[in-house]
DNA sequence: TGGAGCGTAATTTTT
DNA sequence: TTACGCTCCA
């Protein structure tokens, strides 16, 4: 049965700690594992482990953050041998499936509706105005993250309340509450909710925990270290009897603290179980020696880990290449270049990945590539389910399984158009408002409001269409949306709209019928509402597939989990990586630093990391200032090459000196920022009187952006409590001003206007001389 | 009902 | 630069 014959098998190939954490077998474990440490291996062992040895899989719940990673794991696991019957989900379908057993205790009935980001917010608006909040008071898109930090705290819109001092918090708590009451009315959950809903069933509920105690009596939890509250609360409770809570995970690759996952959950794991084993995974299986050490060089500045050394047995490798641009365009040619040549001497374009910190860079990015005919994919947001026509077509669905789903009843009301325009659909809200009644029941009891007359055809046809999908969606769940597409009209829609030469949409819709049929004959037991829920946990995440035989492009958040035999970082800028939020609100650069160690660490043979002196920042041409992390992870591992025209005033040479090294014969030159810090320190104080070198002046602008206003910055003697005059705004005085990148930020108050920030490169603002 | 025109704002986004 | 949301007009 199994593949190894026996247990002994399991153990062959693993070294030392990964065969202690496979080993280990009740009570707490946390398994430290650095990048390409060889993780999933040894999750999947353990598990693998725990079944030969007696523990009937059903027996084991596998949580992961993402379906991909749940998908891979369930495949690795079923490929030993074992693994039928085991739990492998994410968190939250996870949640989706306690809910429904939970039922009421959870306020959700059967059928209930998943509303994703983009669902919720548009309730919020809808919460928003109910509760008299306008816009310009809190941006919906505040008051949904407000609202989702305080969900993942499992704070109730009274809790919020008590506890907000600023006024767009206690707005941002009234909103909540009638968001709540929204949420409740149609039967819905955001996804925070399903997390916070079956934390607080647990809370509440000993008998439940203690049940669910015995039906799973090993946990194993991935990616630890990006745990919110909510999620750390519900690995508590399921774990709470027996104790063999299994968390691996890394602290230095923690990048989602500003989505609520709190670093604490991981570094205080022995805290909350002093008896617990820690298993580190040092031994790194995937980049070489230089890759290694320049990363290891850069996350050891931070404070917040836990201390792991990481080493390989492979060898050195070509040094980490730091190059250094005038300007974005050329840094991206630069490697369109390279990729070229690399290919055409024999590398797949599969071998390459693009990493940046904000999506906006990979225009530049993609311009270069497809200038010389490099294929490439991007990592990012064409995300299938998030698509219009998708959208609607899953919205009628929705509102067959849950009739009380306002807002999918609302979106299909007049897609296609169908003659219900804005204003019928204003009078039915109004009727539904006043008698207290759902919205499709008013729609049924149409006769009966005379103000709604001339929309009672329209309205009875629309009925109809409903009835006529719920027959078909009896039958099979591929018939269901076969039927929407057929009697709604959207077929007919979309097939104009590609003759006419528009985009091909409608074969979206037809993977979507492929989707069903593939569900259909998957499920042990498919259900329409099963099949909605699904979907709305399916994320664009899981779209890269790396083996698509193309150049990869993503943000460093895509990369995490990821590999690749060359790695070009780009962007490496003050402001950019560490991006300039983070900069601002003094916030957790140590995330951001983390973000660059997990991008450096995808590198399996070769690393380049870049930036340039000059971008297009919203179609501004700003002068950029070299990253701080570029000074950490120095060291012989990294050697810099200049692409900066010689004849540029700023970017000269590197001149020729004891601290400025000739080139080797390779034409590289160390760059000084990988001086340590306090030597870099010494010498910027002993240079700046003769800022001569283009690298001083990069220094410069580092050191300027860490303590304050650059003294070149025209805006140097601007000062909390100075007085500007703003085009448009009028006289307006300072509140603060923080530089960041070669872009100055400052927040302004003005008499009528209120406090609005400015980046002040970019607004008509100056200072008001005394006159 | 849809489109043009204008103003505003601008990370990251496992689910 | 670009994307979105809003208003106004045909």
């Amino acid at each position: 049965m199994s593949v190894f014959g026996d247990v002994s098998g399991i153990l062959a190939d693993l070294n030392e700690p990964q065969r202690r954490a496979v080993l280990h077998r009740d009570g707490p474990l946390l398994v430290l594992a650095g990048p390409g440490s060889g993780k999933t291996r040894v999750i999947t062992r353990r598990a693998a482990h725990l079944v030969y040895t007696g523990v009937p899989a059903r027996n084991i719940l596998a949580i992961t953050f993402t379906n991909k990673a749940a998908d891979e794991m369930r495949r690795r696991i079923e490929a030993l041998g074992v693994g039928r019957g085991m739990w492998v989900h994410t968190f939250h379908a996870l949640g989706v499936r306690l809910l429904r057993e939970f039922g009421p205790l959870a306020r959700v009935q059967p059928g209930f509706t998943i509303y994703d980001e983009n669902d919720s917010l548009r309730v919020i608006k809808q919460a928003m105005e109910l509760a008299g909040v306008p816009e310009t008071v809190l941006r919906p898109d505040r008051a949904a993250a407000e609202i989702s930090r305080a969900k993942n705290r499992l704070e109730t819109p009274a809790e919020l309340a008590a506890r907000a001092d600023r006024f767009d918090e206690q707005a941002a708590a009234r909103v909540y509450a009638a968001y709540e009451e929204l949420l409740q009315q149609r039967n819905a959950v955001d996804f925070d909710d399903l997390l916070m809903r079956v934390a607080l069933v647990l809370q509440e509920h000993p008998d439940i925990v203690e049940r669910l105690n015995l039906r799973f009596r090993y946990l194993l939890i991935d990616e630890y270290q990006d745990t919110n509250h909510a999620q750390y609360l519900i690995a508590h409770h399921l774990s709470a009897h027996h104790r063999n809570i299994c968390a691996t995970g890394d602290p230095d690759q923690s990048i989602y603290g500003w989505r609520g996952a709190d670093l604490n959950n991981i570094l205080d794991f022995e805290k909350d179980y002093p008896d617990a084993v820690v298993v580190r995974l040092e031994q790194n299986y995937r980049s070489t020696g230089a890759i290694l050490q320049a990363a290891s060089r850069l996350i050891a500045a931070n404070r917040r880990r836990k201390h792991k050394d990481l080493w390989t047995t492979g060898p050195v490798g070509e040094p980490v290449r730091l190059w250094r641009f005038d300007e974005g365009r050329a840094e991206a040619e630069r490697i369109g270049a390279t990729i070229a040549e690399w290919h055409a001497r024999g590398r797949p374009y599969s071998d390459f990945a693009i990493f940046y910190r904000v999506n906006a860079l990979s225009r530049g990015l993609e311009e270069a590539l497809r200038a010389r005919g490099i294929p490439y994919q991007i990592a990012r947001g064409v995300e299938f389910y998030n698509r219009k026509e998708i959208k609607d077509t899953l919205a009628y669905l929705r509102v067959i399984v849950n009739p009380a789903d306002e807002l999918a009843l609302r979106r299909i009301l007049n897609t296609p158009p169908r003659g219900i325009g804005p204003k019928t659909i204003q009078r039915l809200l109004e009727v539904a408002g006043r008698t207290e009644r759902p919205l499709l029941e008013i729609l049924r009891r149409i006769r009966e409001f005379p103000e709604l007359q001339p929309a009672t055809g329209k309205i009875e046809s629309f009925l109809n269409l409903l009835d006529r999908i719920k027959a078909a969606a009896a039958g099979s769940i591929t018939r269901a949306v076969g039927a929407v597409l057929e009697l709604s009209g959207l077929e007919a829609a979309l097939e104009e709209e590609r003759e006419e030469g528009g985009e091909d949409r409608l074969a979206n819709v037809q993977e979507l019928v492929t989707a069903a049929r593939r569900y259909e004959e998957e499920a042990e037991e498919p259900t329409l509402e099963e099949f909605l829920q699904r979907v709305a946990l399916v994320s664009d995440q899981d779209a890269v597939d790396e083996t698509a035989g193309a150049v990869m492009l993503m943000t460093l958040h895509a990369a995490k989990g990821l590999e690749f035999p060359v790695v070009f970082l780009v962007g490496l800028e003050q402001g950019l990586l560490p991006h300039e939020n983070a900069l601002r609100e003094g916030l957790d650069i140590e995330e951001e630093r983390r973000l660059c160690f997990v991008g450096l660490t995808r590198a399996r043979e070769h690393l380049f990391v870049s930036y340039a002196r000059e971008r297009l920042v919203r179609g501004v041409r700003l002068p950029r200032a070299p990253s701080q992390f570029l000074g950490e992870l120095g060291g012989d591992a990294v050697i810099s090459e200049d692409f900066c025209e010689p004849w540029r005033p700023p970017a000269r040479r590197w001149r020729e000196s004891a601290e400025h090294p000739a080139p080797d014969q390779d034409g590289f030159v160390p760059l000084d920022d990988q001086l340590s810090e306090d030597e870099r320190g010494m010498r910027l104080r002993r240079r700046r009187r003769t800022c001569e070198s283009a690298d001083e002046e990069d220094l410069n602008i580092i050191d300027a952006a860490r303590e304050g206003l650059s003294e070149t910055s025209p805006y140097a003697d601007w000062r909390a409590g100075t007085l500007v005059q703003h085009e448009q705004y009028g006289i307006g005085q300072v509140v603060w001003i923080r530089p960041g990148g070669g872009q100055t930020r400052a927040s302004i108050r003005f008499a009528r206007y209120g406090e609005k920030t400015f980046i002040l490169e970019l607004s008509p603002i100056r200072k008001l001389e005394r006159s």
